[in-house]
DNA sequence: ATCCTGGAAC
DNA sequence: GTTCCAGGAT
């Protein structure tokens, strides 16, 4: 997956994305959304994921998808069984927007998960965070994830102090994200700098 | 730039 | 009981 014939790989490549890629198909976790490249499912499972930690989030999601396999399933059930479905995981309003978002797929794009990064960030509850993951794990396109992962292991790899909670640390932060994607293989790079961020490069005592 | 959520961690 | 987190909305 990671090996590429033919193609000169960037000096960054080489150094940075490389190795990360090696590191993850060694050591990822195993996890239901990593299987799929729908991205309805991946949309559901980042959702979940947004303020949930994996071992929680991972009952959730499965219970989720079996009920409302597609957007359409999701579309047409009533709030209160999406809420259900929802209740014990708190911020019930990312339910509500998953809900809303449902519909609108089906009334303004017929029903097909929208494909472009503008149209992805117009679904309710979708920041620049999520609109990056969907597209990069669901059809390679090449946004770099910019979370409190990547900050960390860019941050610690780069050694660069700057703290990412003013504009201008944003700004520098998602120049250093773009520059050093993989534009190769966008999906594999952004799963494996998150990996690492959430496996390796803790926020405490490192590993 | 500031506010918001609500469970988890302290 | 207070603070922290991690994204999105306004």
């Amino acid at each position: 997956m990671s090996q590429r014939y033919n193609k000169k790989l960037s000096d960054i490549q080489v150094y940075f994305a490389q190795p990360l890629e090696d590191w993850y198909e060694k050591h990822h976790r195993e996890l239901p959304w990593r299987e799929t490249n729908d991205p309805y499912l991946i949309w559901i499972s980042e959702i979940i994921l947004q303020q949930t930690r994996v071992n929680q989030g991972l009952g959730y999601y499965n219970r989720f998808i079996e009920r409302f396999p597609n957007v359409a399933t999701l579309a047409s059930a009533n709030e209160e069984e999406v809420l259900k479905y929802w209740q014990g995981l708190g911020y019930y309003s990312r339910a509500r927007n998953l809900h809303k978002a449902s519909q609108m797929i089906m009334a303004d794009f017929n029903g097909v998960f929208p494909s472009t990064y503008e149209d992805v960030r117009r679904l309710k509850g979708v920041g620049e965070y999520t609109a990056a993951a969907i597209l990069s794990f669901s059809a390679n396109l090449p946004y770099a994830v910019l979370d409190g992962n990547v900050f960390r292991v860019l941050s610690r790899y780069f050694g660069i102090a700057t703290p990412i909670d003013t504009t201008a640390g944003k700004k520098e932060f998602k120049q250093l994200a773009d520059s050093v994607l993989d534009s190769d293989a966008p999906g594999l790079y952004n799963q494996a700098i998150m990996e690492l961020g959430a496996l390796q490069c803790v926020p405490i005592s490192p590993n």
